[in-house]
DNA sequence: CCAAAAGTGTTGAGGCTACACCCATGG
DNA sequence: CCATGGGTGTAGCCTCAACACTTTTGG
């Protein structure tokens, strides 16, 4: 960050996002790695400071892009970041924002000015990260973990089509659980939030699975 | 604030807190009346700005208590506003907290610079605050009901002895239902969150109700 | 035909709701 | 002695967890 950008001035704002998305069945978090001093070298997650003129929301999506490409993505604030000298330049407050994709779905940037390289890392294998950044991760490990309760971030990672055992699993590797397929299975029809499409797929050779949809009419607090 | 305090320069952050009390099973929130520009003569949550040199949550408490007296309170940062024009002097983005207090245990100011009048205000009769109060309230009821989920709130409300009948008019009274005498009862005591002092005490001129205490070795996650 | 994953129902226990009567006190 | 609020127990319902076998497919 330039400090005497005018866009910056009398701001200490950094915007920080942690993404994460399922990958068979495993947690992965969305890192960059530094290219700049400070920190230079090290994993992080991407972010960058809020303009004058911007809402942080906004702000959180336009430093996201220019950061990894990625657009089009919901972020909800889950927590401010304060320590006075969590960043060695200025005294930076860092307001913490999550979300979730398919990670199939998004083209990543392969070079910018900031980040040399991008890449999905699983949660439980992350290295120590640049600034306060796996104590945002961990913070964000336990925002996701209630998030899910209320499915809403399961229509993000499954915006189409998906089967029981696909869901299922996501549900496991968040919350770090395993669930009865029979339980489960019932739960969420009795529920409402799924509805049958009457197709199947075939993932893995095996007997094919049935694929259900969310039900956008139905809102739930908590599933399980 | 005078923007050209140096302990304000290149910030822009503004802490405000909602402040609860239960006044005889009535939701009360602490407001303060304006005595300077702008919003001359008009009702608003206590607040100010944070200086470079504190965090959020010692700023949110400072300010409170130049503002209305009260100290050893628990705040807790629940949400973020950013609208661009909230304030009419500059780009200033409002962390709201949240606290609640036993009212008979404080004692407030009389005036100070900012505030000719403090008052304890039923959440159901608040006029037309100043800046984006009004907002900042109505989000703020909505956490006060999530909050009340994990009975840490409840411990301040009732820091020493309470009754049974108290306990349940907080309960009513925040989440604006009502509940059946035996089963909150059964709930309250089978959870554990409680313990019975054998003593009893009479504020009504009736039957004497009994004097529990809360558990401190008991978190319960959610209890209605 | 066999290995691997998907699909399906029942039963028992515990928790929740609904509900009516007696008790202690002050006036 | 009566009006008022406080304290107590039970029965039915529903939800949840535990649990084993059959079906479909590819190789």
């Amino acid at each position: 960050m330039r400090v005497n950008n005018p866009l910056y001035k009398n701001i200490g704002i950094h915007l920080t996002s942690t993404i994460f998305t399922v990958d068979k069945g495993v947690m992965k978090v969305l890192l960059i790695k530094r290219n700049n001093e400070p920190y230079l070298g090290y994993w992080a997650l991407p972010g960058g400071c809020l303009y004058n003129n911007e809402l942080v929301l906004e702000g959180a999506k336009r430093e996201l892009k220019e950061k990894t490409g990625i657009s089009d993505i919901e972020l909800s604030m889950f927590k401010v970041f304060d320590k006075i000298d969590r960043s060695p330049l200025k005294r930076m407050i860092c307001l913490a924002f999550i979300g979730v994709l398919d990670k199939d779905k998004v083209k990543l940037l392969n070079e910018t000015e900031k980040a040399s390289i991008i890449n999905w890392v699983d949660v439980k294998k992350v290295p120590e990260l640049a600034y306060d950044g796996n104590e945002v991760l961990d913070s964000a490990i336990n925002e996701l973990r209630e998030m899910i309760q209320s499915t809403e971030i399961l229509k993000t990672l499954f915006p189409k089509e998906f089967t029981l055992p696909e869901l299922q699993s996501v549900y496991e590797s968040i919350l770090n659980i395993t669930i009865d397929r029979r339980n489960f299975r019932k739960k969420m029809i009795t529920s409402g939030i799924i509805i049958d499409t009457n197709k199947t797929v075939n993932y893995n050779g095996k007997k094919p699975a049935k694929l259900y949809i969310f039900n956008d009419k139905c809102k739930i607090k908590s599933i399980l």
